[in-house]
DNA sequence: CTGAAAGCGCTAACAT
DNA sequence: ATGTTAGCGCTTTCAG
């Protein structure tokens, strides 16, 4: 029987925990002369220093965190929700983006010094209000979001991957759509597509906002036609549905139904590629001789797919970085600098957008 | 000029939150007795009690959960870590397993009144052992997996969705993989297969040893071949792999190359539907024409393949919830009852598994 | 250079 | 029935 509880042994009542004034005593010295000790503060004598860590260390110290909290003030803790959508949340189950997202956030928090907290896609602030977060990471909030509202009503600070522009308290980290936009269609008309269509979501967010302005502007520089093909909701379903009705070659849209037919598929809305891989070959495309597809995707079946598809990363980890970055100057500077900050996107080219069958390659190294 | 902070105004200090001790003050009575009035405790004369919510309420008072912390001496914080694979950890990101896991464990946590934190994957313990959690519960651990050592050797409990069985600290969710297995063969021999091949990991996980006995003890009892193929990772790649090899219908396994033409398959490695789907077809199977096939997975995608895929659900939603009940049990009741439960799968029957060209059904209704 | 003491905000004994 | 008081474990002035 060793010191490690046996098998069966008694409950082991949690047994009482080491605390500072225990290693203090051990010590020979007073609880200020360790604390200092071992956060480095004070001048203190390097034996003194070494003695305390020592005996910190020997005792299996560990400190208090809720005591430390309570004494700072803060607690070190951040929520993280994932904003309410019209119907059923897109939650991060089924969102590689969001999925990455959370991951990236709870990571780089964490090496700020900040604990994440992962709080239900569209609960609301009174189911977690008693939690005292120094502020909460509101993923894809929709404009004019509850969530949002309802966290600025309680002044706790509110950080989103999306736009959330002139509220007080309120600061986003973005992408910059248009150049992602400008950078794909490019991508597709060097590989010789005449007619992209673009697949885009029907809603008002900056993001999908300035993907629509870009595409229309970048069009008309090159008198090219603007088609742009509507989803209306998110998940797999609705997405490759609109792809369908994009590769149909609605024949209301242009009579010329040969012709209308479309060369490339931009598709900015997040399904899985492979399913959209699927319904391009089900309308009697073969990707990527009749038909090149770009879609913005954080899906790592991307590369397993045949033909491996052509993905437009949103690189949600530079889209956590950066916003953490802002939380932690907010709450330690209290930093009034910008509310808002863009990140570029990143194109990975696969054989799925390459006419000729050229080997994969990257616009950047892989970070 | 509102009260609420005017667009470009004063820095806006983190104003003095309003304390217990402010209520009381305003509204003429002691800390204590609001106290006691909000959280219901003690007797009280209903009108105190109701004056002192009011005014509580009226100047917006929100408990300090860190003080609250402290005083009870735990956090009602748990951790959830996501265990160390051999190489590359296979994140939640990329399993929808996983993703699914995590969030219902949050939500479930929450609800039963514990913030859940979201700790990076294959973190060690030593880089958020300053975070004073109750518990932690570790997702998809290896057999010794070091984050479960480390936690025990530093005396937290340890909650997993695999068999840590004979470890004290250690508690344990996992599936019913005999009963799974049996279902899923039982389903595909009633719709005419003959000669089923079991893809399973080359693991030593409780679930993953017993999927492959219990598919042993099937074949056994029916005088069928016993066809199964190793998957030598995790991760989309190794498994369609696998699956070509299974398909390839590798002479060395068996000199009747067309005999052993498979006719059915149970994958049991996470993996995208479409992509194995996509596998069949590469090598010339129909599905579910000439193979029926049975996918464990929680990827929406299964739903919108064409054909659908029948997965077989290890239902994470339930995992969450039994792992969180033996974690409060434990931790507020100190609770020495089993150290692990099972958990019933569930088999969603789609297309894909369905000889004629039967409407879609599901064995339960969706929860 | 080190120690004693105050107090973060809350709850639970213990008076009154 | 309500108020007074003593801490939870830590950091941090402020004396010595």
């Amino acid at each position: 029987m060793t010191e490690a509880s046996p098998q069966g042994g008694q409950p082991s009542p949690p047994l009482p925990r080491v605390r500072l004034v225990d290693v203090a005593r051990e010590a020979g010295l007073s609880k200020t002369t360790v604390s200092a000790a071992l956060n480095g503060t004070g001048r203190l004598s390097p034996e003194v220093r070494e003695r305390a860590r020592e005996t910190a260390r020997r005792m299996g110290y560990r400190p208090n965190a809720t005591a430390r909290r309570l004494r700072a003030g803060r607690a070190r803790l951040i929520g993280y929700v994932v904003g309410e959508f019209a119907d059923a949340p897109w939650t991060f189950p089924e969102s590689p983006y969001l999925a990455r997202l959370t991951a990236a956030t709870a990571a780089t928090s964490l090496r700020r010094g900040y604990a994440m907290v992962l709080l239900p896609a569209g609960s609301l602030q009174s189911e977690w209000a008693d939690l005292s977060l120094d502020a909460v990471v509101v993923a894809d909030p929709v404009a004019d979001d509850p969530i949002v509202e309802d966290l600025l009503a309680a002044r706790i600070p509110v950080f989103s991957d999306r736009s959330v522009e002139g509220r007080p308290g309120a600061y986003w980290v973005d992408v910059d759509a248009g150049a992602a936009v400008r950078g794909a269609l490019d991508h597709l008309r060097d590989q010789g597509a005449r007619r992209p269509v673009l697949v885009v979501p029907d809603s008002t967010t900056r993001f999908h906002s300035e993907v629509y302005a870009a595409h229309r502007t970048w069009c008309a520089a090159r008198d090219l036609p603007e088609r742009v093909v509507r989803v209306d909701g998110s998940g797999n379903g609705p997405v490759v549905r609109a792809v369908e009705r994009a590769l149909a070659a609605d024949p209301a849209d242009d009579p010329a139904a040969d012709q209308a037919r479309p060369d490339a598929l931009l598709v900015v809305a997040e399904a899985s590629p492979p399913l959209v891989l699927d319904a391009a070959r089900r309308l009697g495309y073969e990707v990527p001789g009749d038909l090149l597809l770009v879609c913005v995707s954080e899906d790592v079946t991307a590369e397993h797919a045949d033909p491996p598809v052509t993905t437009l990363s949103l690189r949600p980890e530079a889209i956590a970085e950066a916003g953490i970055g802002m939380l932690v100057a907010v709450l330690e500077d209290g930093d009034q600098g910008a509310a808002g900050v863009l990140v570029p996107t990143r194109l990975d080219v696969r054989a799925s957008s390459v006419r000729s069958a050229q080997p994969e390659y990257t616009s950047r190294p892989p970070t």
